[in-house]
Parts: structure tokens; C-alpha cells; sequence
DNA sequence: ATTTAATTGGAGCGATCGATACAGAACCGA
DNA sequence: TCGGTTCTGTATCGATCGCTCCAATTAAAT
């Protein structure tokens, strides 16, 4: 029918991703945004319609290409590996970016969430899916005997989860790796039965 | 000498705080600032010097307004009250807020602190005057028998800011008091000796 | 009363913001 | 080969950004 495009929408995405993690929502300019994807400002409005619909999509693609991928290697784990794999997971690839960027959902938590209730649902809906990835593996774990029964499942995954956030928050101030992970060993420690 | 000023700066801070608390550092603009200070753009930029200027004022007064506020008003309290009360503090202002807006460190620390290391400076002295106080009164409670000492004062104290942190981050979402109760639930019961 | 210095009000600077308009080039189906 | 459609490149829109400048005003010091 028509002339297709010359670029390719996941490459651009990630391109995407790239700059908002760096400058966040805000501070990200449409110019240095269609750069970095190697577009003009026509196909940068012409492919994803305005800045505000491009995050959108790029949200959803750092969803599944960090997060979901994350929790589909650990799922198979036993149940404590799995919690404390997700967690020297993230101190791991937070001191692993010399940027210190932490993490683009938790910095669009902070950024975007105050005035657009849609940004902030689907930011909420990566926090409840790594919130209930901890209380998967911590109910699994609680019933074979390998994680204490001490606390309910429901409230140790709100733990964790906050302790994520704890670190990420951490990581962009560049605390060290004693500091990331002395919030993580005694949290860990409790799950011991 | 000359003309005194019309207004008072702890007043015109308090106000700028406002600003910058709900809109964040980036997004608040100049005009608006100086109009919820009750200043004209000039007195503005005569009375701070420029929007960064500002801004480390405000951070400053945030700290002593409200960080170093609930420590003087914690640090008499038994070990574990301190440390359950500064918990609870934070989840009652969270809620307590019908912007949630947050906490306005924890704000700037994935807003500005990213080209600023000035700023991060000043932010992170903010966190570690939360992990220190957690740090004393996990140490007063290990040692009165209070609290456990299973683990060491220094990753406890990681834990609880981290803790904080995380409450934080999820009351800009708009988590209800489940979430933000339940983070804190367990590792409360952690000091448990 | 006069001097002096800082504040005040407001216009306006250049730069950048997100977004659009329009013309020509490129590609597909027929 | 050609019609039709979407792409690319560039120029530019109005609005807003942080910030500056200047004249008028005010009040303390002499």
C-alpha cells in the first residue's frame, strides 16, 4: 500500500527508554528524544503520536523486557532462591550502571505519577507484579518448610518490595555496596525458619 | 542602611517548599514559585540568587522543618518506641497527605540529584541522618536488651531506612494503609529479641 | 531634609519547550 | 507505469522557560 518504515519501533523504544531513564519524564526533551531514535520530529509524531504516548509504550517495554524477564528467570527457582535472587538482582544491576540510574519505574513513580492518574496505574502495576512475585515464592517457601512462618506471606512481600524501592532510591544517590546490601541481609535473615 | 524586606524568608521558604514538594524541582516554574511566595520575579532572584539556590534553601529548611523536627521529638523515647515511632510517623504522613505528595527528600533524590551532585550531597545527608538515628537507638536497644541482636545495628538500621524509603515511594502511588502498615509490619517484629 | 542603598513592579530578553505544516521522496499494489 | 499512501526532512508555530534590566519606591542613616 504505502512506503514502510525505515526504522524499528522496539530498537526506537529502547532508544526511548535509554533517554527517559537518564533524564527522566520531564527533563526529557522530544528533540534529544527522536535523536536518540534516530528519527525526525515528523516520524517521532507520525509513529507514536506525542511525548506523553511515547512513554506509555515505553513503559510497557521496559515492563517486559526488564521486569517480566527478570521475575521468568527466577520463577523456577526454589522459593528462597527466587526472593533472594530478585533482590541481589537489583543491588547487582544497580551498582553495575555507572550512571546510577536506578530504576526508570520507580523514577517515573517520583516524576510523572503526581498529575496523570493513567502514568501512575501502570507504574502501581509494576509494583504489584514484583509484589506478587514476592508473595508467590514466599507462600511456596512457607509451605515446603524453607521460609518462616512468622510473618504472613502477604506482609513479607510488602516488605520486600519496599526494600526493592529502598535500594533503587539508594542506588541514584550512589550509596555503596555495603549500604545496598546491609538493607537487604537482615531482611533476608528473617526468612530463615 | 536601605529599605528593609517586605516579607520574611522563613515564610516565603515555607511557601517555595510547597512548591517544589508538589511539582518537584524541574517542573516548578519560576513565576509560580515567586507567586506562591508572595514575591515578584525580582525580589525573587535579588532575595535567592536563581531556581537552584532556591531550592538548596528550601532543602535545608525541609530538613530542619521536618527531619530534624521528629528526631528532636523521638530521640527522648525508649529505643524501640523511637525507632517504631519514626516508622509510624512516616506511614501517618504519608496518609495524612491527600496529595501524597510524599517526602520531598526522597523527591529530589530521583529528581535533581542525577546532574547535581551538589544537591545529591545534600540529599544523602539527609538519608544518613536518618540511618544514624535508627543506628542509635538500634545500638541503645541491643544493648538494654530491647531489641535482638541477631542482627548488627548497622544493617538493622539499613533496613529501616530502606523501610522508610520504600513507604515512601509507594504513598506517591497511592497505596492504601494495608500496603504501607504491611511493609513495616515485619521487620518491626525483627527488633524482637 | 538629604543621601544612600536596597526593594519593588513589570516589561522583556534569548532559548527551549512540545507540537505542527508542508513539500518532496520512497515504496506498495495494480 | 502509475495512483495512492505513508514516510522523511525542515522550517516554524505559540507558549513557556529561567533570568535580567530599569525606573520608581521606600526607609534607614546622616
Amino acid at each position: 500500500m504505502a512506503r514502510p518504515r525505515a526504522f524499528d519501533e522496539g530498537v526506537a523504544l529502547s532508544a526511548a527508554i535509554d533517554g527517559f531513564w537518564a533524564q527522566g519524564y520531564g527533563a526529557a526533551g522530544t528533540r534529544d528524544l527522536a535523536a536518540r531514535m534516530g528519527l525526525t520530529t515528523a516520524s517521532f509524531y507520525n509513529a507514536f503520536g506525542d511525548k506523553r504516548g511515547l512513554f506509555l509504550k515505553a513503559l510497557d517495554q521496559y515492563l517486559v523486557e526488564t521486569l517480566r524477564q527478570r521475575i521468568a528467570r527466577l520463577d523456577p527457582l526454589p522459593p528462597r532462591e527466587a526472593v533472594a535472587g530478585f533482590v541481589a538482582d537489583v543491588v547487582e544491576r544497580s551498582l553495575a550502571d555507572p550512571q546510577r540510574r536506578g530504576c526508570m519505574l520507580i523514577n517515573a513513580a517520583l516524576d510523572v505519577t503526581a498529575q496523570d492518574p493513567e502514568i501512575r496505574d501502570k507504574v502501581a502495576g509494576g509494583m504489584e507484579q514484583i509484589r506478587a512475585f514476592f508473595q508467590r515464592h514466599v507462600q511456596a517457601g512457607q509451605a515446603d518448610g524453607t521460609i518462616s512462618t512468622a510473618q504472613s506471606a502477604e506482609d513479607l512481600a510488602r516488605l520486600f518490595l519496599g526494600v526493592v524501592l529502598g535500594i533503587r532510591v539508594m542506588a541514584r544517590l550512589h550509596a555503596d555496596r555495603d549500604q545496598l546490601e546491609g538493607m537487604a541481609r537482615p531482611v533476608l535473615a528473617l526468612l530463615t525458619p
